[in-house]
DNA sequence: TCTCAAAATTGAGTAGAGTCATGTCTTATT
DNA sequence: AATAAGACATGACTCTACTCAATTTTGAGA
């Protein structure tokens, strides 16, 4: 009855290290490639898999993308979420978060895009989705706790602009148009919509002409 | 030399007959059926034509769906604009825009999800794309005229804030999360977002306090 | 009317994602 | 150590979107 060195049988130590296998070597041809120019074939033979097995580990090869990317996002969000707090303008300390996940979200344009098309039109039973949206919740909330720094802006409020700003992001980040642009030109793209929906009919800074 | 019976040449009829069968087989096919469950060899069958064919008039799949589908979003576009004139609230007026492209976004989920992936996802090289580009191009036209009517908001700003509806509309309809929400529902998450983005940190309905 | 080059059509073929029946390995139990 | 039950792995197979070389159709000019 070996207690020490069998913390969870030799069994679940494969699936980890087969697991591993998988995403080091999704990494890699994703990376290099694009994920559209990589086949899951490729990938199996890369991490040493038979075909089928690469698809016990993940559903579909858009899962396999979430997987590789759910963590660069996660550490995206935790690097933006600290330099907002330094930064005490509403709107700048939202970009503070946004600009990281721009950034990682261009590192390869093809798979930034996929990755977004898989969030929003992935299957939700999936644990790597779950996983995706519970970072886009956790950037809504990053989000939301800046926009209440502000105390014009009420709590539920904040919470329904965080919605807003992510919306924006997405679409800022995955709209063909946008395929050109460089991680500056997008995040300024973002920032001229933000500073409208933020900023917005506030009398001072318009002709001041009060609502109807 | 036949000048009266031949307006474009036998050869320009006979191509317009078969891409008007095409889109009769597609949108019966895939209305009935959703996209996913409809291959483009039925469609090619029921338009009585060669698979190879198919692929002349419409370079994917996708792309016969926004064939199909385009004609009815400008149906629901006009729809809602007329609807939009008779309305003083710029709220309401929005929304008014907004309910006949979410109700006809949801006749089908499915084929109307698709729909929008292939949007933001396809490929901007397609006469299709291009055109259904145009119909979101308009419809943010549309809006930012309805806010226009507002006089706090310059023409700028109102046609940067269409086009943040258009990305609240886009994604409240593709979310996965909101697949179980009725037209009702779905409208009603638009306007939650609308009255917070539209309405929002002027100081009538707030507490007041100035901006910092 | 006849000819022929260009345009249009075609379906057999390709490629790649995902499935599944079969076989192998792990481990709890004796 | 032997066994059995179930978890795990596998690659041949399927399914379908899309391609392309070969063929047919078209219509302007002779």
């Amino acid at each position: 009855m070996p207690v020490t060195t069998t913390p969870a049988g030799r069994r679940e130590r494969n699936k980890q290290e087969k697991l591993d296998r998988i995403v080091a070597a999704a990494s890699e041809l994703f990376a290099e490639h694009g994920v559209d120019d990589v086949t899951t074939q490729q990938i199996a033979d890369k991490a040493d898999i038979g075909t089928g097995t690469l698809f016990l580990y993940a559903k579909t090869k858009g899962e396999l993308l979430l997987l590789v990317q759910n963590s660069h996002y996660v550490e995206a969000l935790e690097r933006g979420r600290a330099d907002a707090e330094a930064i005490l303008d509403v709107l700048d300390a939202v970009l503070a978060i946004v600009r990281p996940i721009v950034e990682c979200n261009r590192v390869q344009i093809d798979n930034g895009r996929t990755y977004l098309r898989e969030m929003v039109f992935g299957d939700p039973q999936d644990s790597r989705h779950a996983e995706a949206l519970a970072i886009v919740a956790q950037t809504e909330e990053a989000v939301a706790a800046v926009l209440g720094r502000d105390n014009r802006v009420r709590t539920a409020e904040a919470a329904t602009l965080a919605r807003v700003v992510s919306a924006i992001m997405f679409l800022s980040m995955a709209a063909t148009v946008n395929v050109g642009l460089s991680v500056d030109d997008v995040v300024q793209d973002i920032r001229n919509q933000l500073r409208v929906v933020l900023l917005s009919p506030t009398a001072d800074q318009t002709t001041g002409r009060p609502a109807r």
